[in-house]
DNA sequence: TAGCTAATTGCAATAGTGTTGCATTTAGTT
DNA sequence: AACTAAATGCAACACTATTGCAATTAGCTA
């Protein structure tokens, strides 16, 4: 299922990958589906993008920081970054307000330099 | 409809926002919620939380960045802010990937002061 | 006021998303 | 071969959201 999400590289909900996975002769009821990507997201090797529901794999390997996405409006092409510094200031800024964080949920919405050029 | 939010400070779905008008006589199909909420949405009148799926009134007046949400774990309530450096630094590192931002989702989750104390 | 028009709301149907409980199958172990 | 635990299927259900069209309401004009 994985592999789904890598090669498609945008995000896809649990019923558009078992759409693929039938294309491709491999039936998985949806149940299923929600399970593995359940388990791949707490492993941190899937993440669900809120901003449009779907799920794409992890681009990320061993960095420090919460795993954030830069999201083309215009092709949809996903791309996840993490920087520390950023999170130390959301911390701060929280912490001013008296809030503890634990996590950042960050997704940004733009052009990727492709789309943008047009 | 907005008063049913202010009153409440945590994120309501629109069910949620149909039960407690419900609740005070006054009844709206949940299609007019929902249009009602797409209109206040856009606005930015209100806002909906994507890491929880609510809606919470907009708490903020003029500010200058995109608007940022701390949701406690523990207790659900939310508190706003915006931070137009943050912002600033968000597009740059945005930049630094060839990625122009437009729009930034900023939610952070963890615990609130009262909460936290605990 | 009566009649017209546009905006709002209701309503029913439908689609999409996600969860639950339980049965069945599969795989691994003794 | 028998037992056990994990994975998957399946049906049912709940929640979230959208659509098209009818009915109502409100605002305007004659």
């Amino acid at each position: 299922m994985l592999e789904v999400l890598e090669e498609i590289e945008k995000p896809l909900s649990p019923y558009d990958i078992q759409g693929v996975l039938h294309a491709r002769g491999k039936y998985l009821n949806h149940v299923t589906i929600y399970r593995i990507l359940d388990l791949l997201c707490s492993l941190n090797l899937a993440h669900k993008v809120l901003s449009s529901g779907g799920f794409v794999k992890c681009g990320l390997d061993a960095v420090e920081g919460c795993h954030r996405f830069m999201v083309c409006q215009h092709c949809g092409a996903i791309r996840e970054f993490a920087d520390k510094e950023l999170c130390q200031e959301e911390n701060n800024l929280a912490l001013n307000c008296g809030f503890h964080s634990e996590h950042h949920l960050s997704e940004f919405s733009g052009l990727c330099s492709r789309c943008y050029k047009k």
